[in-house]
Parts: C-alpha cells; structure tokens; sequence
DNA sequence: CGAAAAATCGACCAGTTCATTCGAAAGCTT
DNA sequence: AAGCTTTCGAATGAACTGGTCGATTTTTCG
C-alpha cells in the first residue's frame, strides 16, 4: 500500500517537472497534453490518473516553482554579507526567476483566466514574503549603519513597488530590453537614495 | 499605381518580420493567424490581402530570415583578418543564428512537412553557398600558410558536416547544453587538427 | 465632387485539434 | 487467482483555426 503512493509521488513530481519544462517554453495555452504525455513516454490518457485536468498540473507547476524560487532567494541572500550586496542579489535572483517565469503569466494574461484565481492566491502570499524578506534586509542595513532610512516598513514597501515596475516590461517580452543593465540602473538609484552619503 | 506598389511591400515586410518574432517563438504549428493579425492590430482576414496562406508567410519570413544570415556571415568573416579568426567568426554567427531559427525547424520537424519542400531548396543553397565560403576561407588560410591542408575543397566539407553536426542538439534544444562552451570545444579540436604546428 | 480602385473588416464555415472520459487490458502483490 | 494499481487506445464533444466572402471604409485622381 505505502509502496504504491510513494512512487506515485514521485511520478506526480516527475510530472510536474516534464510539464514544467513545456510550461514555461509554451505558456499554458499552447502546451498540450499530447506533448506533456510525449514527453513522458506515457499514454495521453494515463497522465490523468495522476491529475484531475491540464489545470491542476499548472497549478502544481506554479506551486513547485514557486518554491524553489523561495528557496533561491533565501540562500541568495544569505550567500554575502553586506546589506547592498544582499540587496543586489535578492533583486538579480528575483528578476532573473520572473524572467523564467514569464511565459507562465504572459499564457493566462492572454485569455480566460477566469478559473486561475489561485495564482491570486500565491500572489498575495509571495507578496508578503517578499515584504518581509526586504524588511528584513532593508532592517539589518539600518542598523549596521549602511542605510539611511527612517521606517524599514515603508522603505520595503516602495523597493518592492519598484521591482514590480520592473516586471511589466519583463512580460511584454520585448526581448530587445537590456534587463541586466535596467536593473544594474535602478540598483544604482535605489542605493544612490538610499545609502548614507 | 506605383505609389500603392511600394506601401504594399512595405506593408509586406512589416508583415514578415511581424510573423517571423512569432513564428521564431512559438514555430509553425504553434503560431495562430489570429495571433499575427493581433500583432499587428489588423484584422485576420487584412492579411489574406497580403499573403495566400500561413504557408506563404512562413516561406517569406525563412527567405527573409535566410538573406539575413547570409549577409551577416559575409559582413562577420569581412570584419576579421587572419584565417583562424574569419573561420572562427563564421562559425559563432553561424551558430548564434541558429539556434534563434531552430524553433522554424523544430514546427516542421513536428508534423506533415509534406508541403514544405521548399524548405529543401533553400537548404540545398545555402549549404552550396556555405561551402563556397568555407572553402574560401580555408583556401586563403592555406594559401596564408596559416593551415595545413591537401584539398580546400574537402576540408570545406569536412568543416560544414562537423557544424551540421552541431546543429542536432541545437534543434533538440535541451536548454541545458552550454552551446558557446561545446563550439569552443569544437573549434579548439577543429584548429588542432588544421593548423601548422 | 464622385466613381473606381485599394484596403480593411466582421461574420461565417468546415475541418482539425484538444482536453477529457471510459472501459478494457496489463502488472503487482498477497 | 483475486483484487488492487497502473496503463492504454479509442471515442467524444466543445473549442480553435485557417481561410472565404461580401460589405464597408478609405484613398486616389480625373
């Protein structure tokens, strides 16, 4: 009995990383299960034992992804020491994850995306983790006396305005952006204001 | 009369290269008219105006694309002096080009490529313009003393069957293969075996 | 102006694709 | 062998898609 479910966990994962893959290069729309199930070497029709429809696996997917980008960020920062460095690196990390993830969103912002509120959902969560992780950074800066600022609070309110501004060309996919040096820009106004003089 | 000529084909090309960011993207099959026409704020049955059929505008953009690489190979092996560099420079753009049009390979690759026998023609040229340039290239090189060769004409065959070679796993596109390090590799091994020691 | 040509459009169609279902057939385990 | 877990091929109905067509708008130019 144990047996059985442990494998088919696996299998779940093995899913959800196969169909992540087409995922992201194809958006939601343009992924067929045919495909997933090609790329799994299993029968179209067997993929369904293991997930209800095309749009639980999605979710699973973002679910999955939405992890490792957590655990990304969390060892991203705690890879350097100093708050700017930890700042630099939370923001590369997180933009160079969104960028990978923006084929997901640029598949629902296309069309009916009636039945996705649970991206809603993972949304508001993240939002708050990533308030508190900035705080977190912005706090500990303050107190070493590299930032100048008067309430971590606020201050990581308007950083995280100000990476969410980022996004929006991220997924209008104009490739010809130079995200790398947008972002190396805004780092250095974002310090250039922030950084005792 | 001749005023409407030239905004129709200026209106074509906007077309091509419209489709082409497209196509380059999601392939062939992927690719929706509904899609384009929305690129281009026009509606679906506009373009029929233009073009017969998705099929015409997919061989005019690979047309369109190929002039591309050809003139920038041409202008690539111009910008360089010795030998070793013009193989060299050929070979990256060669490849940089590529893999951006290995998604037009891939959506023929997919289904019925029964129709797309230009695709062959085109193929077949180039390969003969291709080796008409390696073997200039080698011919030089040789005549330089910088490599050591018996037939300009064989080693320029040699040298295009090993970057044909190269573009298999390039039109698999597992993401993972570090392509600049394996051509590096490959043109390490390749001037090993070519030039005077 | 005004008529003819050029260009755009929305509605529609028929064929195809796609997600999903279902019942049957294997595989394991006991 | 019996009872599960797992896999599969075929079928289905709804949605999508390439392409058509007649009407409408825009442009040209005598």
């Amino acid at each position: 009995m144990i047996w059985y479910m442990i494998n088919k966990e696996e299998y779940r994962k093995k899913i959800i990383t196969t169909a992540g893959e087409i995922f992201s290069r194809y958006g939601f729309r343009k992924t067929t299960m045919d495909e997933i199930a090609k790329a799994l070497k299993m029968a179209k029709s067997s993929i369904y034992y293991y997930y209800e429809s095309k749009e639980q696996i999605f979710e699973a997917v973002v679910l999955y992804e939405a992890n490792i980008l957590r655990n990304e960020l969390t060892t991203a920062i705690k890879s350097v020491q100093s708050p700017v460095d930890k700042m630099k690196k939370y923001v590369f990390v997180r933009m160079k994850t969104f960028e990978k993830l923006s084929n997901y969103y640029n598949a629902i912002f296309d069309k009916n995306l009636d039945h996705f509120d649970f991206i809603e959902h993972i949304r508001e969560k993240y939002d708050r983790e990533e308030l508190a992780i900035l705080r977190l950074i912005i706090y500990d800066g303050a107190l070493k006396g590299v930032f100048n600022i008067k309430s971590s609070e606020y201050t990581a309110m308007a950083v995280q305005t100000t990476l969410k501004g980022l996004e929006v060309p991220l997924f209008w996919k104009k490739k010809e952006i130079d995200i790398e040096g947008r972002l190396n820009a805004i780092l250095d106004v974002l310090f250039f204001g922030i950084v005792k003089k």
